[in-house]
DNA sequence: GTCTATAAGATGATAGAC
DNA sequence: GTCTATCATCTTATAGAC
């Protein structure tokens, strides 16, 4: 496995557990191996590294979701899996999202990376309408409005089960609050 | 004004927009006109600084639900008014929540400061339980399961719209969202 | 209570040898 | 690609004068 890669892969986890303020390139030199000077040689700023670790998360989860959309055609199944990719996200419950981690250093997050976390959000709620649309011409759901504003809130709400599941450290909150929300939101009136 | 109360306004205001590692001792004595030296006479640590920072607007949050208890009797208008709590603690789209700040950064976190943290999630939705079965019981709300279940989901909907709100510097975002939750938690089957 | 001065350590980043 | 060495700057925090 390249070095690149490695560098990416704990960043990834020293963002998703500390955040962008708390990591530093000596954190990934303790972790790695090797020197500070090295890990710039491949990531010659905290903004670019940062950049690569979210450019390239966003772009497994979006093929995470269209095999969903592969193997999982009912709305109502393709739904729970879905769940299951965000508590997978919590590891231990000492994870968060690594976009809801880095949309709370928004103020000082470096503009490209900011423009990813952005990204990914519109991701998220893009895909959730399908699927919600979908769910409501099959008979499976049931909610007032445009699916649009019910995937912003089922995102939403699974962000903030994330943020408060990691606090506790307790991934059986974030399991039984996200199956509410899917609840509550899908078979309203 | 007395120097450390302006101090914990300052700091509150630092914490709800840039989060606990990327505000310091710096900022705080930029803001208020005074040296570094003259903050760490009030307090004489960041952990300490935070931790009363986090337990005042504990105090100050805890006095606007009494006030919403003696206020509005109704448990639909007494909901409405906190949601209100929690988009006027936006601000303009550019502050989140201090607890919802604070969670994001619970790995670097004093222990004194996190024990607030945990002490404000449960705070509010042992809050919401109460106002929710009482909306249960009047006959205005309608909801499966226990009341603290839909208390939770509600509590973690609104931090992550916060979450999410922020990240945009949308704040209809936030009143949209934020909306749709209590209806759909409160109205369904 | 506020100041100057200072400390010890961390930070992101660079130059240049091997 | 990795290393040693170095840099300027920032961090939290303290000592002691006024």
């Amino acid at each position: 496995m390249a070095t690149a890669d490695r560098i990416l892969d704990i960043a990834e986890n020293l963002v998703q557990t500390r955040g962008y303020e708390a990591f530093s390139y000596a954190d990934i030199s303790a972790a790695l191996g090797i020197r500070k000077a090295s890990v710039h040689h491949h990531f010659a700023t905290k903004a670019e590294l940062t950049r690569a670790v979210a450019a390239r998360y966003r772009g497994v989860f979006a093929d995470r979701l269209r095999a969903l959309e592969r193997e999982f055609p009912d709305p109502t199944r393709r739904l729970m899996r879905y769940l299951r990719l965000f508590q997978e996200a919590l590891h231990d419950g000492d994870h968060m999202c690594l976009y809801g981690m880095l949309a709370s250093d928004t103020q000082t997050l470096p503009a490209a990376v900011r423009d990813e976390v952005l990204g990914f959000f519109a991701d998220q709620e893009k895909w959730l309408t399908g699927v919600i649309a979908a769910g409501r011409a099959a008979g499976e759901f049931r909610f007032d409005g445009k699916p649009a504003g019910t995937a912003a809130a089922l995102f939403a709400g699974l962000e903030g089960a994330m943020l408060v599941a990691r606090a506790r450290g307790d991934v059986p909150y974030f399991a039984a609050v996200a199956l509410r929300l899917v609840g509550a939101l899908t078979s309203g009136g």
